[in-house]
DNA sequence: CATGAATGAGTTTTCATTCAT
DNA sequence: CATGAATGAAAACTCATTCAT
């Protein structure tokens, strides 16, 4: 409930401050409690980042799981993660932003939900490119590397492109960005 | 002369510790210098990092431009500005370090050097683009976004190699990235 | 019960940590019960140490207290409280450790049970060495100043060895001290 | 100069308040300085302490040296070293309260300065106590543990008396415990 | 009588920046 | 131009204690 609270202010803040712009007073002052409450739910300023990529890594990694036994092209699959992702950014921009700046962030890199976050999704990418080699849909490719390359693809133009304009039209990047993926490797 | 003596110093110190994590105090005493003399030389410690990014953003634009000059086809450019690039990677190592690491950073987003170096660079990308797709040598696309989208594709890719190894093969991601990039948007 | 509950387990984490590192939480996470239980059974954190002094206190006053009504010679009677006083702490390590650290912090020096261990015991040695010089057993001396000293002599040196070693020899340490006692103020 | 002003007023708010009571704001105000400025001079708060028992520790043990190459009885040499003990303690009443309180502050006994106060010291009357053996003019007895117990004496008294009043007379205290302790050891 | 989430004043320490020498 | 002591705002975090359930 207070852990709810204290989590979605922070990202509020967070949103439009940045990391180290964000101080444990502000947050409490905003969410109306103590700065003391903070601690009673999370072990530190960071642990507040670190539950919130996990908990963004566990949305997309259970996603990518389902997405494993559905039928139909590999190659497919890689529209279809970008339709959720997209779809979650699109119901909370402050949660977008959060998310694509302090994946980046150098300070944060070795919180355990950034961890998984920034290592993880690379590797579903990996499994459905090995996939996608066998049955002979796309090209020949280190697909662990081609793997993270996606990854990095899709979070550093998020990245670009939420911090530069507040209106900026999802859509469009998304479909750029689908085309630009499944060209890359397709056969 | 003690300038460029700073400047080698802070790129070696925010290399290993990054740039939350390196103070003034370590920079003058790692150069052997007092830490008043760096603000007879920079502005700020921001500044320091302005002057790294803005140097290295204008030695890839200058590469950029004497490129447009150059015959051939344009989607091969991309080939050459990755050579050009990886080059000066593999030559100072701490320097790759630090640009991939913060260019990311949240906090330096506003210095006029990371600017350019985020912003300037996908827009000569846009301007090959739009030779590229004028003469059909690739497909229809948003060269704005697609611009954007490259210079993700490569910093991240780098970042995401450097910080987890130390002895990455730098020539292997350098391929996998130019055959992905010209897969993507190719006819 | 309870009471004993706690007090059993804060000389346990006492001992080990001292009492600015023991927190009330630790306390009542080693002792499986509530933090605001604490507080159903002592008034505050310091009232805890403020029973522990006292309660050992009581013992050794009670202890000197059956001495006065015993034949013999008075000098002999610090030979006894020591046998007394180091067959207790030789029940109880732990509780020796609080004893010796803690009667000596200067945060502690207000509480009722510590003023009455570091105080009243010497009125008692006073008492003994006023007999003893009455019948002519000792040089003449300030016996309050001696009684203090006799105090802190048996205290320092407690705390001393307790701190140092965790096996030191009790015994040898307690026939030392009886042998510099009695010397220091037999005729 | 600065450093001194930060010591000379440590020293006055530890007499009055204890280790555990003074802050490093009150330090820097009652010095007339940043708080800041504290940690130009010292590593941390604890520091200050270790400087304090460093110096006075220090000064001690010269003491003590120097009286080494003197003729006359071992056993007069407790006698001088409390002469010079006492000496010092008259003139800086603050400073006495400081050594006395927390030299056996358990929070503070790591350190460097407090150690060497508490540890070797005792091991200097060792020195002299095995010298005094020798020649005879001693019972025998356990000199590494007597040379701490007549530590403790010395320091225990001086700490009870100075707790409990401001104006104690010095002297007394002084001449009983050079009684106690010569004829605790002498033959 | 037990619980443990909530409190918030208070603490030490850091560090970019300045400026008198 | 160089120096480095001095600055002081600001930050994260702690923890004894309370009180509604």
């Amino acid at each position: 409930m207070k852990k709810e609270q204290i989590l979605k202010t922070s990202i509020e803040i967070l949103a439009e401050r940045g990391y180290a712009n964000t101080t444990t007073r502000m947050i409490s002052e905003k969410a109306g409690i103590a700065v003391g409450s903070i601690y009673t739910h999370f072990k530190s300023k960071e642990a507040i980042l670190d539950e919130i990529f996990l908990s963004e890594y566990e949305k997309r990694a259970t996603y990518l799981k389902s997405l494993k036994k559905i039928q139909g092209r590999q190659i497919d699959k890689f529209d279809r993660f970008l339709d959720f992702h997209f779809m979650e950014l699109d119901i909370n921009r402050d949660l977008m932003m959060v998310l694509a700046r302090e994946s980046g962030n150098p300070e944060l890199q070795d919180l355990d939900g950034v961890q998984k976050f920034v290592h993880q999704l690379p590797d579903f990418f990996k499994t459905i490119l090995d996939e996608a080699i066998e049955i002979g849909e796309i090209r020949p490719l280190n697909t662990t590397l081609t793997g993270k390359i996606i990854f990095s693809t899709i979070r550093g133009t998020v990245f670009d492109s939420v911090i530069r304009t507040k209106d900026l039209d999802l859509d469009d990047i998304k479909k750029e960005l689908q085309a630009f993926i499944k060209n890359a490797i397709q056969i």
